[in-house]
DNA sequence: TTGTAGGCGTTATCAG
DNA sequence: CTGATAACGCCTACAA
């Protein structure tokens, strides 16, 4: 532990005074009390430290310096050490990406994407789940100064100050998925769930449906109020008035959904239902079903996110895409491409939400064969 | 980019010279170029960074010098570059954990269990997706080589030769979940799966069910050859002969369990169905309610993982849980304990099986109140 | 091409 | 208690 640099000018072989300390000539090579370095390989392969880097790096390096360094290093078994890299880089190939709930499918997808991406560079990708808690999010912002990542993608369902200042100065790029102030300076990629939910009324407007109730998350998130204001929009262009009745707030989850549609069924009789993220919609798919509801003969019902949980009901269920794959691959290009060159101005990105129909708003076909259920 | 050291001794500042070479007193002391530093902690105090850092480690340090040094770090914005710190200290306070399928709702629960232990011990957990893929797994576990993170735990569902070499040759430590050989020398937190399908066997025959079916994963992976023999062993136990025709592989997704049930439904005529997982379970009653079995009055079904998604179905379903949860908890323990003390012996954690019955096995009641489903 | 000599930011050791 | 200094493992001017 205290491999005093004496010898380092003793004649002979001159690098090797680590080898000299470690007291052992080949044995110990291999394990120092650790794992071999540069050092290892160059004292091995009789080079200096600054030789054997430039050959494992494929800089430079002589044809028989290149094949003593190779030889020694396949011989000692030497992997670079990431961390030391990274202090000299001043990077660690590392990306963190801070979600709200990992087991929502829709997160799931995002991640997906994103890993692609971010895999595709090289990189690795870092997985935190802020259960929506603002002081969680802000620290993790604020741990972004210990530089344990090179960049983060952030999915806040809530945007305050706190998140404003944190991600102002943070001193690594951010980039944040969902919806933020117009003239915020950050990259930032959205979509529209407004108008998502209008194509959801739209459609349920179209096919007949009159008493579209809807089943929401909380009113104080960014996509809760974001929800609310299109719903209650689209039904006003439709000239047909709001019942509050049919309207019922929980969070962004099954239980919430479920129990949500519980109380909205016991006051009232809606023929359709929008809701405002897939695991509420299919909390209340179970509600209807539970209480005798035929779905959609009795009530049409839309979801939003259009994950792989809505192809997994039975019926399946139409969703409103918000495009979650789509707004993760270009959030992870976006941070990707100002890791590599900070001095980019901010950039926003948007993806607009599409409409997907499945039977539980289309023609009400309880039992049917299992072709149609395959390609609908 | 080029701080020459000149002016360490010189007179009156004498820690000043990362200051001096700043070129500039006050405003650069922020941002040299990057971020405060010990250094520039140290020399703002007045003291050495030798001081500076005991201070800001909380060992040692006169009251005045904690004072300056306080003060000082806090003037600046200082945080710790976690990289040289990890340098130094040899370790990240990283911990990976490698799984097949990120959207498996199964390693989703494990993966919270495991992130819980993790993040209590002021670690924090990288997740990689593995897509059960088995290069990729044997390049993770070499990638550990590289050390950027302190361990890791993995769960794959095949292990082969290479596996286990990558696994003896891995300089960092690494928890299995997962059946291993009785003398593998390494942590290991497994169920016993056969056991599990022994349980819901014997559920669906004591309820009367005789024609009972199996889907299943393939069979070169673990689980799927586990389940396969308990299958196989608890029909004969109970004097049932096997009809192979009730026995369906696919793999351990939605997709696969809806496609086997749909060829297993063509050709015989179940009245109850074991699956190897939660995944395929939700498949097979997509397919059994499309082509109008009534579940469970016609066809009894039982899952395998108890996951979320078991509940969330109408009905809901039995599962038989492999403790998922309590899994990871364990296997976090373990890895845990291992990168304090990497002298211990080798360690075995086993969870037991339980069944949960639900609605898709328990009485029929295709609609009844909601309270029953909520408590059920 | 090769080797010398830092330096990345921290912590730890060891004299004063 | 404090400061000088050596690591941690790697990369990279710069000089030879």
């Amino acid at each position: 532990m205290t491999p005093a640099l004496i010898s380092a000018q003793t004649p002979g072989n001159v690098y090797s005074y680590r080898v000299e300390v470690q007291g052992v000539g080949r044995k110990r090579l291999q394990e120092p009390d650790g794992r071999p370095t540069v050092h290892t390989v160059a004292a091995r392969a009789g080079v200096s430290i600054a030789s054997a880097s430039r050959v494992l790096n494929g800089v430079g390096g002589s044809p028989e310096t290149v094949r003593k360094v190779r030889a020694a290093a396949a011989e000692v078994g030497y992997v670079p050490n990431a961390i030391a890299r990274s202090l000299q880089s001043q990077r660690t190939e590392l990306v963190a990406l801070a979600v709200e709930d990992i087991g929502n499918p829709v997160y799931v997808a995002m991640m997906r994407a994103i890993e692609a991406v971010v895999a595709e560079s090289g990189r690795q990708l870092l997985v935190h789940a802020t259960g929506g808690r603002i002081d969680n999010e802000t620290a993790l912002l604020r741990r972004l100064a210990h530089r344990y990542v090179d960049g983060m993608i952030i999915s806040p369902i809530r945007v305050t100050a706190e998140h404003l200042t944190a991600l102002a100065d943070s001193p690594v790029p951010v980039v944040v998925i969902g919806q933020l102030a117009e003239d915020a300076p950050m990259d930032n990629v959205r979509t529209d769930s407004r108008l998502g939910i209008a194509l959801a009324v739209d459609h349920l407007v179209a096919t007949g449906r009159r008493r579209i109730g809807f089943v929401n998350g909380p009113l104080d998130t960014v996509p809760g109020a974001a929800r609310d204001a299109g719903f209650r929009a689209a039904l006003a262009r439709h000239g047909i008035p709001l019942d509050e009745n049919l309207v019922e707030v929980g969070d962004f989850q099954y239980a919430a959904g479920r129990e949500a549609t519980e109380r909205l069924l016991a006051r009232a009789e809606p023929d359709a239902l929008v809701c405002a993220n897939d695991l509420i919609a299919v909390g209340a798919l179970h509600t209807l079903l539970a209480l005798g509801r035929r779905v959609p003969t009795d009530v049409a019902l839309v979801g939003m996110d259009d994950t792989e949980l809505a192809r997994m009901m039975f019926p399946q269920l139409s969703s409103v895409s918000l495009g979650s794959a789509e707004r993760g691959r270009k959030a992870a290009e976006l941070l990707l491409q100002r890791i590599d060159d900070p001095a980019l101005p901010p950039r926003r990105a948007q993806v607009a939400p599409s409409l997907v129909v499945r039977a539980s708003s289309g023609t009400p076909v309880p039992a049917q064969p299992i072709r149609e259920e395959v390609t609908s």
